[in-house]
DNA sequence: CTGAAAGCGCTAACAA
DNA sequence: TTGTTAGCGCTTTCAG
């Protein structure tokens, strides 16, 4: 069906290797055999086949990209960086999906492990521990994780969170509720971790949750009872949610109640209020961590982007 | 690094194709070799590399799946469930963005060629006559488009549309606006189909416009003045531009005017009012869609998938 | 500059 | 039930 390497050699009466040749190294074949080639592979419609080439060089020229939830907004950008980045590099991105469970995740990479140069594990679920036998099979990059002499793309959580802090501060909020996401997750203990160091601020904490919508609507009534006149929440989604809840119970945003989230994805721009948020670098980090796989000579380079504050009109002035 | 068959074949003094045997035929080895074998799978880590045994058998046990823009919302729940239902047969599914962009779409499809059984066009922006050329490399099913002779998974939008046209009938409006999508959009001409042969009801077009926020917010002054007193939108985002637009003149929705949008996607659910939508049967067609791959003796199996109208708060009755 | 031969990891007849 | 042999599509020495 698909024309094959000796198909081109044979309409063209040259060997298979001088074929072979001109597409992996077009300067050792004399110019008038390889346009005779060329063209005849042109007329035939022959595409080298990848995966037999890979078996003997080692090189796919594929990456494999995982995520735990392509439905979640937050991922697509940094895929679609991801596989543009890629493709200048001549490379292809294969993207595969959890569904969050770390048995899908090992499961995915052992089978990615032999079709692809390397795999980019965004956000992973499985334990370090397994990620660093995996390695052992096929090069990572991990992005949102640290794990020690791996290479990995991170995001600073931290200095978005002081930027946000800072904002409401600036606003005239004392009194701030932190609304965490699930336990554990490095991004949360990222935000903690400022917080433990703000000064001047009186910072109450809510977790662990769900690091969704009902997550946060789940929290509203809590957070209003506190008595907190701004909330800094896990991401988007919790934020919207937070804000659903508190609207339910009449309390404006931001009139009231200034809600700052984490992430920028589309819905929180589309919501009324406009949320005020964290943006993370997701476009810088997707192509980052290509890079990074692509000159890795395997060494543990990590790369901490910074994220950015968009302020829109979640957040308003304390009342006074 | 990664151990292959011989590794396994040493290991426990049997010849390779007896290791081999014991992966893809189990019943053909004696139970004692098969465990002795496995073991020494197990304990060298030894896994079999797919791309090299598709070099033999042509399966590779991979599908490609190629969508116009992962961070379209209305895709992710198809991609997930086409993963699931793969998973469920031993396959995997690698996923490919295509930036919208048509030569990016063919170069993904020749790459894929080689290293999947088939691939699941979804949304293509490829012509039907290279579509119906690159069939001849690998299988196909498209999803949302109709070619001659090709396994389709079509979604029933007229039907859809409808339902949401005699929704808003029965809540007594009588002159509603067809906010429509880019021309030549399969959707929209089927949507259009639907209007032309409503009876009873005063249809304004206004189209083509963006399928986004802002191809809803661009013509919600049009929408207003032309004196409708609901739109059907050609999606959830121009739906939610309009609403943005609509509230901006402060034209409440739906108190003055309700408004339908089309696919349930996620911002939808979150904004407020919350919108009302008919839901596109995404994860029953990205199910089908692997199902025909599957079973597909490249037969053109057209699958037609009932879509639902999910009744919110954007719409209400219509003033008296 | 080009051909011949070996081999990548695996499977598939065919014998034994 | 197991080993032998050949070969999938391609690259890569090594000669010529």
């Amino acid at each position: 069906m698909a024309a094959t390497i000796k198909d081109v050699a044979r309409a063209c009466g040259v060997h298979v290797s001088t074929v072979s040749r001109t597409f992996s190294a077009p300067h050792l074949v004399n110019p008038g055999t390889r346009s005779k080639v060329l063209a005849a592979a042109d007329e035939l419609g022959y595409r080298p086949n990848r995966a037999a080439r890979a078996l003997t060089t080692g090189r796919t020229f594929n990456m494999g990209l995982i995520v735990a939830d392509i439905a979640n907004p937050f991922f697509p950008p940094i895929i679609k960086a991801a596989q543009a980045q890629a493709r200048s590099r001549d490379y292809h991105v294969f993207v595969a999906d959890t569904d969050e469970d770390p048995r899908v995740e090992e499961e995915l990479i052992r089978t990615f492990a032999k079709q692809v140069d390397g795999v980019l594990l965004c956000s992973p679920r499985l334990s370090n521990r397994m990620i660093e036998r995996l390695a052992e099979d096929v090069p990572f990059v991990v992005v949102n994780r640290r794990i020690k002499g791996m290479p990995a793309v991170l995001m600073n959580v931290a200095q978005g969170a002081k930027l946000a802090l800072d904002h409401l501060a600036g606003l005239g909020h004392r009194r701030i509720a932190l609304v965490s996401g699930p336990i554990g997750s490095w991004t949360s203990n990222e935000m903690q971790g400022v917080a433990a160091e703000a000064t001047g601020l009186d910072l109450v904490f809510f977790g662990p949750n769900q690091p969704t919508e009902s997550g946060g609507l789940a929290v509203a009534a809590d957070v209003a009872a506190c008595g907190a006149s701004a909330v800094l929440a896990y991401n988007d989604l919790v934020a919207l949610g937070v804000i659903e809840g508190l609207s339910a119970m009449e309390i404006g945003v931001p009139d009231q109640v200034s809600v700052v989230g984490f992430d920028d994805i589309l819905p929180g721009r589309l919501n009324r209020p406009k949320l005020t948020t964290v943006a993370m670098p997701a476009v810088a980090a997707g192509r980052m961590a290509v890079d990074l796989l692509l000159q890795s000579g395997g060494e543990g380079a990590t790369v901490t982007l910074d994220t950015a504050l968009i302020v829109r009109e979640s957040t308003g002035r304390a009342q006074s």
